[in-house]
DNA sequence: TTTCGATTAATTGTGTACAATTATTCAAGT
DNA sequence: ACTTGAATAATTGTACACAATTAATCGAAA
């Protein structure tokens, strides 16, 4: 017998947002107690990654990099720059961009960090192949978002 | 020539989790504008999603669905409470459980969100046979990170 | 040069998330 | 009945996340 209704389509298992938004923050969790002896929080933590790779970024392009505004990162960067990992100074060019640097203590964390990724990956029940393909399809979602925005800006 | 270094896997680019947080964030923000008009967050949808289906249920058994604990859910259905949508009383058989219970009003909201889904479904660029993927891949995530907590439990 | 719109961070206010703790209730065993 | 340990929700404290607003700066056009 035919069970369908025209609510179906807000039964729980049948959205795609709710597994990814329960999926996201179940690792995040997971992230925490490696995460504790670096002292970083994950959003913390994503930022240090953008800096060890770029040494130096203005708050609107880490911004664009993390998908943050400067709502949430302002006091995300004041902590790191607190617990002495960045430097912030503005721009002499334009005084308008706030140029977040890393320091050499935050680049000294970097050697600590490495051990994170391969005990999260190993929480990820996935083969390889499948990896790459939810990596894919996750970045197709994001770059179909993205476009979108640019028809706005 | 060969530019791999032993740090590759702190680049943002290399990680799985950024975009599985990224796609979850920037998706639940384009929910924003459609659950403004029934005066719902992201949170509390997912919540009115289950009381939906089950008419009642525990704040344990609702935080089990919803990967959420009583500290998040106990302000979240105490608002869904002040909008009328729910009800909340203590369990008499056991007087530890909170039942959480939908109103008429709430019931009534589902006509109205039946309009959510298909609009949000039309700004997730993807292929329906890469939707059913991905679906499977988070719920195969999901399942494996179950299993770790029940060795723990 | 003055003005005015745009750009950029910071601030404000609301609402999650979650770890840790607390308070209440239950149930099993004494 | 009493005690003790487990279970459940609520509370507390910290940290995002984001919309909306504000403040400062820049740049181009009048």
């Amino acid at each position: 017998m035919d069970n369908s209704s025209k609510y179906d389509c807000l039964k729980l298992e049948n959205q795609l947002c709710f597994p990814l938004y329960a999926c996201s923050k179940e690792i995040v969790r997971r992230y925490k107690p490696f995460l504790d002896k670096l002292d970083l929080t994950y959003t913390q933590y994503v930022a240090m990654m953008v800096l060890w790779a770029k040494k130096s970024i203005t708050v609107k392009e880490l911004g664009q990099c993390l998908y943050l505004d400067s709502g949430t990162l302002t006091p995300v960067l004041k902590k790191l720059e607190s617990k002495g990992y960045v430097s912030r100074h503005r721009s002499t060019e334009d005084e308008r961009n706030l140029i977040v640097t890393i320091t050499d203590q935050g680049e000294g964390l970097k050697d600590r960090a490495i051990e994170v990724p391969p005990q999260i990956a190993c929480c990820i029940s996935l083969e390889s192949s499948e990896a790459m393909e939810l990596y894919r399809l996750l970045y197709k979602i994001l770059g179909g978002l993205d476009e979108k925005n640019e028809i706005k800006a």
